[in-house]
DNA sequence: GTCTATACGGCGATAGAC
DNA sequence: GTCTATCGCCGTATAGAC
């Protein structure tokens, strides 16, 4: 790997567990078997370290979004939308430290950056809101969600469980089979909320 | 106010905004007019004032949550559950210092910290979680939530819910009118889900 | 309990040899 | 591009007068 990439992902680790402030460049440089004024050579300054940091972590997480999305395939609505909460809220696991990363500066960034990250994580929301309104667009289609309930509605209902599924993770330190039970649960009820009367 | 408690009031907004390392004595020392090492008559070091200031934040966010269940009353089930849903959204804007420190320091520990400052959360959930299922029983006597669904799990469900809710609210920087309209509407989904079809 | 003065270490960053 | 050496600053913490 690139030394400029290894940087960027002893980084990641790094800021993720200590936060901006709490993660020094020596520690950084330590990780990878650098001295400390090595990384100037890749980077002008720790804040254009960390910026390229949340870029890296920004896109990857979207690719990651994106690509759940892509794989759920021809399957009905119902196993589409359900698959996906299990799938997204896996990426917890699977992909901790960039999920982790996300969120910890989507949430508290060094006050002096905000704006400076603000601009990159823009992208994100609109390409998953449309996917899910279309599966369930499908879902009215096929006869299985109830037609009287707009889409947009049930997106943003769905969204939200999506989101307590993530919160709900991260608390209690769900393990997988814990996610699977939690998510098992909680379908019932938004299943039987949005699924056709007849 | 007594020092001691003014000292924790500068604390816990400082590091609300900043995180522990990105806050330093002198900035919490010079929001209350005092000089740095005056802290130390009142705390033996930093990690000392870090762990009071968690501990006040604790109690009184719990104490936040309690009186907010308190404070439903005898309305029916369903005007509760929804109004519990406005309400602890509100917190979010209402308690803005509290809530943020609260989260953030839940999530995203100093390190170092990490196993003394869990000790103290312990307390927070079965609480609110116990009171939430008794109003769900009561929608059952009530014949307006359905009794074949079992009480812990719509107690999931709803928690789940309200989680989501509460990372919206974050996530999206919902303005308390954007929070009612949020709330409405996925409310119409989940009460589908669990009232009861006759 | 609050102050001024100060110790001490670690931080980000730079200079300059190789 | 990586290193050693070092600067200047600011962090926590302590000493000691009032």
């Amino acid at each position: 790997m690139e030394t400029r990439e290894r940087i960027i992902q002893a980084s990641l680790e790094l800021f993720t567990e200590r936060g901006y402030e709490g993660t020094t460049l020596a520690a950084i440089a330590k990780q990878i078997g650098m001295q400390k004024p090595s990384l100037y050579a890749h980077f002008t300054n720790k804040e254009a370290l960390f910026l390229a940091t949340v870029k890296t972590a920004v896109l990857e997480y979207n690719q990651i979004v994106r690509s759940e999305l892509e794989a759920l395939g021809a399957e009905t609505a119902e196993t589409q939308l359900k698959t996906l909460l299990y799938r997204l809220a896996e990426v917890y696991y699977d992909e901790y430290t960039i999920s982790q990363f996300y969120y910890r500066f989507l949430f508290f960034p060094p006050p002096a950056l905000a704006s400076k990250m603000q601009q990159m994580v823009e992208y994100h929301g609109s390409a998953a809101d449309q996917h899910i309104e279309s599966v369930i667009r499908q879902g009215k289609d096929e006869g299985a969600i109830d037609t009287s309930l707009a889409s947009d509605l049930i997106t943003e209902s769905y969204l939200c469980l999506l989101s307590g599924i993530d919160f709900d993770t991260r608390y209690y330190d769900f393990n997988k089979e814990q996610i699977r039970t939690h998510v098992d649960r909680i379908w019932q009820i938004f299943w039987r909320g949005i699924k056709a009367s007849g």
